[in-house]
DNA sequence: TCTATTTTTGACCACTTGGTTAAATCATTT
DNA sequence: AAATGATTTAACCAAGTGGTCAAAAATAGA
C-alpha cells in the first residue's frame, strides 16, 4: 500500500490515453503502452485485467470530459441565448484543451455502438427539455421556424468537426500550420457563436 | 483471360469495401475479407499483393466518391450563392447514398495524415479562386464580412458531421430509429441551404 | 531483523496475424 | 488431346498478439 501504486496506476493510464487515442482500439498494443509507460508488460493486466478493461476505463474518462459541461448547461435556467452562447464557447475551450478526444470518442462509439446505451443510461435526459425551450423560442416569434434538432445539431457540428477533421482542414486551409490553426479555432468561440445567431434569431425591425 | 478475373477481382473489392469500411484498417482482417468475398485467402494477396494494397485501392475509390462532386463545383463559373446551394444538395445526396464513407475516410486521413498529401497534389488546388470570390461578395456587401474561411469549414461541416456522428445523433435525437434519421438528412438538404443563408448573407431593406 | 504482503519482472504460451508456396484446377490455343 | 498459361486452393510459416505464471524485488508490519 504504498503510494507507488497509485503512481504505476497513473503511469499506465497516462500512456495508455495516449497510445489508444493516437491509433484507437485495433491499433494499440500492449506492449506500446508498457514501452510508454516504462514498464512491464505485464503489470497492465496486474492493475487492468485485459486490454479492454483498459481501454474502457481510458474510454470513459474521455467521454466524461464533456459531459459534464453539456449537462450544466442544459439543466440551467438561462434564457435560450445565453445557454447557447455558453455552451458554444466552453465546449469549444475544452476542446482546444483535448483536441483528439472528439475523433477519439466519435470512432470508438461508431466502431461500437452499443456502448453508447450503456453510457448515456446516466445523462443527458434533459435534452428534450432543452427541446422544448427551443420550440417556445420559435413559438413566440424571437427565432425563426426550423425542426429545433436541425438547431441542436448544427451547434454541435460547428463545434466538433474543425477537431474531427483538423489533419485535413489543417492541410487544406491552412498549410498545414498548427499555430495558424489554433487561432483559427480560438476564433471559432465568437465566430460560430454569431454564425447560429444570424442563422436562427429573427431581425426586429 | 477470361472474364472470372475481373469478376474475382470485383468480388474482392466489394467484400474489402464492406470490412474495411465497418472494421478499419487495423481492425479489418484479411480471412474476413477472404470468407465474405467467398474465396480463397491466398487469392486476395495474389489480386492485391498485400493487405495495406488493397486497403489503398478500397480508400483511393472511396476518397475518390466525392472529390469530383467538390472540383466540379469549385471550378464552374455560377454565381457564388448558387454554387453554395449546388453544393449542399449534391454532397448531402451523395452521403445519403455513401453514409459510411465520410466516417471512414476521415478517421483513416486522421490515423496517417501523410497520405492527404499524396492525394491532394492532383486536386483543389482551386481552392483559393473559391475563397476569394467570396471575399468579393463581401467585399460588394452581399455577405457579412466573416473570414471566408470560417464560412468554407462551416460548410462543410454542417454537410458532413451528421454522417460521421450518425450513431450517436440517431440514438441520443431519433430514439435510436433509422428510417426517421434518414428523413432528418433529406431534410438538411434545403435545411443546410436556409441555415447558412441566413447566416451569412446582408438581408436587404 | 525476520516475516508476510504487495509490486514488478522475465520467460513463456496458445493463438492469430499477414503472407508464401507448391500443387491442383481451369481455360485457351494448337 | 496435349501443352500452355492463368486462376484457385490447402497447407504452411515466421512474427506478432494478448495473456499467464512463478519467481524476484520492494515494501510494510512485527
Amino acid at each position: 500500500m504504498n503510494d507507488n501504486q497509485t503512481n504505476a496506476e497513473q503511469l499506465i493510464l497516462q500512456a495508455a490515453r495516449k497510445i489508444f487515442i493516437e491509433k484507437g482500439m485495433e491499433g494499440a498494443r500492449m506492449q506500446e503502452i508498457a514501452d510508454e509507460a516504462g514498464i512491464n508488460k505485464a503489470l497492465l493486466h496486474y492493475y487492468f485485467r485485459s486490454k479492454d478493461k483498459l481501454f474502457q476505463a481510458v474510454f470513459l474518462e474521455a467521454f466524461q470530459k464533456f459531459l459534464p459541461q453539456i449537462e450544466m448547461l442544459l439543466k440551467s435556467e438561462l434564457p435560450f441565448i445565453q445557454k447557447l452562447e455558453l455552451f458554444i464557447k466552453n465546449y469549444i475551450s475544452i476542446m482546444i484543451e483535448n483536441p483528439y478526444i472528439p475523433g477519439f470518442v466519435l470512432h470508438e462509439l461508431t466502431q461500437n455502438p452499443q456502448r453508447l446505451a450503456e453510457l448515456l443510461k446516466n445523462h443527458v435526459v434533459v435534452m428534450p427539455e432543452f427541446l422544448t425551450q427551443l420550440q417556445n423560442e420559435i413559438n413566440n416569434g424571437v427565432i425563426k421556424p426550423v425542426d429545433p434538432r436541425q438547431i441542436m445539431i448544427n451547434s454541435l457540428a460547428l463545434c466538433i468537426f474543425p477537431f474531427v477533421a483538423r489533419p485535413i482542414i489543417q492541410t487544406v486551409f491552412f498549410g498545414n500550420d498548427a499555430e495558424t490553426y489554433n487561432a483559427f479555432l480560438e476564433q471559432r468561440k465568437t465566430s460560430v457563436y454569431n454564425f447560429i445567431k444570424s442563422a436562427i434569431f429573427i431581425e426586429k425591425p
